[in-house]
DNA sequence: CTTAAACGATAACATTTGTTACCAAATTTC
DNA sequence: GAAATTTGGTAACAAATGTTATCGTTTAAG
């Protein structure tokens, strides 16, 4: 164990978190991690960009990246991600059409990458195993589930509501990002996210 | 063939529609499709309440359906279902979870149902066989997108546009749903969707 | 350290959308 | 077929939200 070379450790120690996303059998473990290669981007990378097709997923070490899209010339921002997440264009990644989104770094970022074919043939082989489908199906069901309740609360909710729940719910959001991406996020424009935002200051 | 009894033909013809959906090997077909039950109901019938635990997966025959859930006392209407599509509340079906939404009839339905035992059943089984689960993760992504696209056009569209897209891409839906389940559909008010109307009636 | 770029607040004004109320047509129910 | 319910249109007004422009402040780049 103390015999491995640091690089190798660390591999191992930020790959483990993924075990759950990644299920493979446990003695093809280090078959598989050995094809994940580590990058480091500054702030502001475009790892995707709409229209081109996806054929690497990332996993983050470190930073945060937003999935957007260009509408009529503005940058409306769909989904943010943090370390431990994976990340990629998902229906241009399985499908191999051109993607809907940009994939952007907002921090500077340290990533683990895996190409799609690796990914494919990972997939094929645990899908014969039961508890592994079961782990795949159960993660995709939730990706479902989040995209519904994330219209859910566009449709139910108030701008303010939906500021306030993120507030709540995912304060390292509102923490981390700037404004006018999170404007956009909420679908409101940066000027009235502003007067909410003041609107709560004065108490409600 | 000429033998059987007309419901029993009625039966497989109709399922049939549904084998891509509920994709069994074909020496268990017979057994699976003899668990579904044919009902008729008038228009307005509750399938399954917001808040209860739903048992039953449903094939329509005949009529269509919406989801709709309850806010702050309206009801938003958040999908329609027409001929030959399969409807449950999906999170509370597998999860076993209170339904986030209401499924009721929009006009009167001739529809089939089975129970979510022999739904479990039956998945467990065709799941062992790598076609089948291919399939069966396919229905379940593309059902991702389409969540993922609808809740695109609402943060990317205006009223308007969602409701030209509507037009053009599902134009059964304008045609046989009332207005007023369209306007909470587009997320919008009755009267702002009258206004619309009569916009694009006018030449835009 | 200096400058440029990014970020955020605010005001003034325009536009969109909602609310309420009322009416007419169509449909369902008895 | 008469009455009740559902459905759809429109007007007047109110509230929400967008747009543009301006101005500090912070952050990044040289």
């Amino acid at each position: 164990m103390s015999a491995k070379p640091a690089f190798s450790v660390s591999l191992s120690t930020i790959l483990e978190k993924f075990r759950d996303k990644f299920p493979v059998p446990p003695e093809k473990w280090e078959g598989y991690t050995s094809r994940f290669k580590r990058i480091q981007v500054p702030a502001k990378t475009i790892l995707l960009r709409e229209g081109e097709i996806s054929k690497k997923a990332y996993l983050i070490e470190k930073g945060c990246l937003r999935v957007w899209f260009d509408n009529k010339g503005d940058e409306v921002t769909f989904q943010f991600f943090f370390e431990n997440s994976t990340v990629s264009s998902i229906e241009s990644f399985k499908k191999g059409t051109p993607s809907l989104f940009s994939l952007e770094t907002i921090e500077p970022c340290t990533l683990w990458w895996i190409d799609k074919t690796d990914v494919d043939s990972m997939l094929e082989e645990v899908s014969e195993i039961a508890s592994m489908r079961n782990q795949i199906m159960n993660t995709l069901f939730e990706r479902t589930l989040h995209y519904m309740k994330h219209f859910l609360s566009f449709v139910r909710d108030t701008p303010q509501e939906r500021y306030e729940n993120l507030l709540n719910q995912q304060p390292y959001i509102v923490q981390r990002i700037p404004q006018h991406y999170i404007a956009s996020y909420l679908g409101i424009s940066r000027v009235h996210l502003s007067r909410i935002k003041n609107k709560l200051a004065r108490g409600k």
